[in-house]
DNA sequence: CCAGAACAGAGTGTTCTG
DNA sequence: TCAGAACACTCTGTTCTG
């Protein structure tokens, strides 16, 4: 016998107010009773990992970032600025106060269906996804073998080569989709996606940016060679692909933290680097990594890998790790937590990647051929990111994440909001007749139109509301992955916008080996 | 010789910083130096007549209106509330403060080119329309005569029929159209545009409205009867085309000032009245009546008028009233100004007009039939409330209007949005090819599909960008003329949705003056 | 040089479906 | 009852034209 009668249980079935801006709630949304406006915010906020400014907070100065979810998802009102009125009138005016309220009220960004676990089994659609290996695989395959990965998965049933850690628990539910068929799923070769901390680095000058970035990566190309030799030993293929891999990532990580972190070499100049202060501690709480915990990260990625030549070495280096991870922290449970961070990881390695990725598109710097090197490796293995971004979320994690694509003519298109450039030959090749529709407009401009051709590049575009059909338009754009490859192994300049000159440099732009040993042997 | 080094120098060819975010500025845009975002800001807001309202300043409870231009465009910012900061990132969040930089920075809303007087002869696309007379005018012949009126016009020469006052001055620029060919423009029988003061009446319950608002209107249908009865004499055709005319006009204004003004009668109820106090206040001080200031407005109302039939029966009302404004207001150059109130006077008309309409139109409460008669009969004669807006804004008049369309369904959409809604059997009448391309888009829902044929209703959608093609969605919007007048004369409930019903009505909704007959007698 | 047109993109809120 | 899809609409800012 409920009390249909009182207002203030939220379960009443009638209509109260929305918890959030104090109209008439439409009932309750997301684990809390909210109006449909309301509702819909909260959705599309976690749906596209949306981050807020608020400006009064700071007077427009340097806002704070109420990003995506921080970590205590509710309540530590305390913490935090005093929230804007959240009303019908001012409701638009700061929608990152209204994030907060949201959160605040007991919305719950887990409660996203498309962010389920596939525990649900109620949901027939849903499949568990892991990160792909690296090289071309047809997405059908991809797909089966994620299918037939989650059958065996779940704490007991873990498969060979992980054998004391858990599975890598990406999951994102895939809803059945009724229109869009999405052809040419074999042609994946460079699902190419990267994250960046924002348009803000994009800001800093070169040469200040050499400045910061340089000695980083100098301390750093030393450090990690010399781990690498001790590791791996005088075996020099696997030498080379434990920088190509989990070395590489970590070593990135390392980097990215140290230059947004509070180590004292970056501290003053990371002023000039118009990184918003939020958006950094952010990360670096996200990260939360000391010296002595950077040990612990190589750990966890060296367990998820498994490209040795020789599989007895893969479990002598991770037996190595997982002891020396017991010494470090002797606690089981925490241990064990720590090695559950895999979503985690895998979010800031992507975070780590955009944030290179984006020094190299412009060509801002010339980076150390051996970060290079690192970071095509880490290109070309990444699974979506929009996979990723999921997860994220819906685990709370506090790393804001901004697709980026890097077009065919080099153009950086922001595909987090939805849209991404690319050629008509590109898209052609791939054509649903969902993309193909986005093809009609005509270029409005003689200027334009007189160019003409395939040498004119229309913009395919997505809209915010079927971010599932990004997925589709990133294949599109392969042909980005084979730009940044080519810049990232130094060949930027002997190729055009022409697909087919991209398609000889694919060869060319492949990780050379005898480079990686020149730097393994100096 | 131009410093052009200096970058205080608005004229300086290089960019300085835009006078409203701090941005760089493009160059001197409506009067400032601005970027090009904020000139599309103001270009927007003028255009559109849009009003902010600023959250902040009143904490989201009641919020002021910084509404179209108030008088002083410049300065005087020591009357306002604090300015919300507007730069780079602040700007999206307080569009009401960001008006205001633009009106202290300087920027004028009468450069916009759709806005300048005829007499910029440098323009030829500028042609000056009046207000048309009542009745049915093809345009071409509207257009035709308003040229030839703005050749012949001026401050000397004027034509006949107002001597001694300036022409109306409603002019407004017509662009040379390219695409959009207007056809029936014969038969615009019912141009009707209302204005209201927005949603804000429309949540009154009828029996709280019918407590404030009888009152009023009984005690000024008495005054007005006694008026006309003198001023007209026993000549009862005469006295019904005064009511009808400029008495009626003058007494719905003073209906109207008298509800959202400091009456005593009224003020303690207006708070029932969900009217935001700034909105009030600013018609007020537009309007800025005391009582023995109805009798100029009555008086400039008269001398536009030429509907008598005897020509020197007006000529002796018009002497008759202007004698009395000398005595009362002896200054020449203020009872010049006063004169000059012509536009500011065709605002506030309208805008009584609406608040009206909006009564009539919810059926909330019954009118006297003499202010239905008014009402109608205003309604029949008003010229297009677009070309009035416009004036208002180039002439910084505080009037916010909101422009909307009663559908022939009988909704009410806002055309302020640059939207109305009308039948299928109305736009083909007058599509042409811009408009026809509204009708493409399928309804959605298969319930709605499965209304079909005629009476399932599209919606002709106008963009914003493309207001001047309202005045064509208006034409479409005839059959709401219909309806409106039709209630007015009570005879709602004897139609139909269908068109040919409605043109039954129309014989029977032209105003009938044996009622008028009655309530002068009585 | 500048006003305006056109457009692309971001954000909001409602309606309908399952 | 509620989550999601689809859509309509507004506002913003850039690019191009005259």
């Amino acid at each position: 016998m409920t009390d249909y009668s009182d207002p203030l249980n939220p379960q009443f079935s009638g209509v109260g107010l929305c918890a959030v801006c104090g109209l008439t709630a439409t009932g309750v949304h997301y684990g809390a009773a909210t109006c449909n406006a309301c509702k819909a915010f909260f959705k599309r906020t976690v749906h596209s990992c949306l981050t807020y400014l608020c400006a009064s907070s700071t007077d427009g100065q340097v806002p704070a970032v109420s990003a995506v979810p921080a970590r205590p998802p509710i309540q530590d009102p305390k913490q935090q600025s005093p929230l804007c009125p959240v009303n019908n009138a001012s409701r638009k005016q700061c929608p990152a106060c209204r994030w907060r309220r949201c959160l605040m009220s007991g919305m719950q960004p887990g409660m996203l269906r498309t962010l389920l676990a596939p525990s649900r089994s109620d949901n027939p659609g849903c499949t568990g996804l892991r990160p792909q290996p690296p090289g071309p695989l047809p997405r059908a395959a991809a797909r089966a073998a994620a299918a037939a990965n989650q059958a065996a998965s779940g704490p007991a049933a873990s498969t060979n080569s992980s054998a004391d850690t858990p599975r890598h628990s990406l999951t994102v539910c895939w809803r059945s989709r009724k229109r869009t068929t999405i052809r040419s799923m074999d042609r994946p070769q460079f699902s190419m996606e990267t994250s960046t901390m924002g348009e803000d680095f994009l800001s800093v000058e070169p040469r200040e940016l050499a400045v910061i970035v340089l000695p980083c990566l100098d301390a750093h190309s030393a450090r990690l060679v010399q781990l690498c030799r001790a590791l791996a030993g005088s075996a020099m293929p696997d030498r080379i692909r434990l920088l190509a891999g989990p070395l590489g990532r970590s070593g990135l990580i390392r980097a990215v933290h140290e230059l947004g972190g509070p180590s004292p070499a970056c501290c003053t100049s990371r002023q000039n680097v118009c990184v918003p202060p939020g958006r950094v501690s952010a990360f670096n709480s996200s990260l939360a990594m000391r010296a002595s915990q950077q040990i612990r990260l190589t750990a966890r990625l060296l367990t998820e890998w498994n490209h040795f030549d020789n599989p007895d070495e893969i479990d002598k280096l991770q037996s190595t790790f997982l002891r020396e991870l017991r010494r470090i922290c002797p606690d089981v449970v925490r241990r064990g937590k720590l090695m559950a961070l895999s979503g985690r990881i895998n979010s800031i390695r992507l975070f780590c990647l955009g944030f290179w990725s984006s020094y190299f598109d412009r060509q801002a710097i010339r980076m150390p051929q051996l970060f290079s090197e690192m970071l095509q490796s880490s290109v070309n293995s990444e699974p979506s990111l929009l996979q990723v971004k999921r997860f994220a979320v819906a685990n709370n994690l506090a790393v804001p994440l901004i697709t980026q694509i890097s077009g065919a003519d080099g153009s950086m298109a922001a595909a987090d909001r939805g849209c991404c450039c690319c050629t008509i030959a590109d898209a052609v090749a791939v054509a649903t007749p969902e993309v193909d529709a986005c093809f009609r407009r005509r270029p409005r401009s003689t200027a334009a139109a007189a160019l003409g051709g395939v040498s004119w590049r229309r913009p395919v575009r997505v809209h915010r509301d079927r971010r599932l059909e990004v997925e589709c338009v990133v294949q599109i754009a392969a042909a980005a992955a084979h730009r940044l490859r080519a810049r990232l192994t130094g060949l930027a300049g002997c190729y055009d916008n022409n697909n087919a000159r991209i398609g000889t440099v694919d060869a060319a732009s492949r990780v050379d080996p005898a480079s990686l040993v020149t730097y393994m042997e100096a």
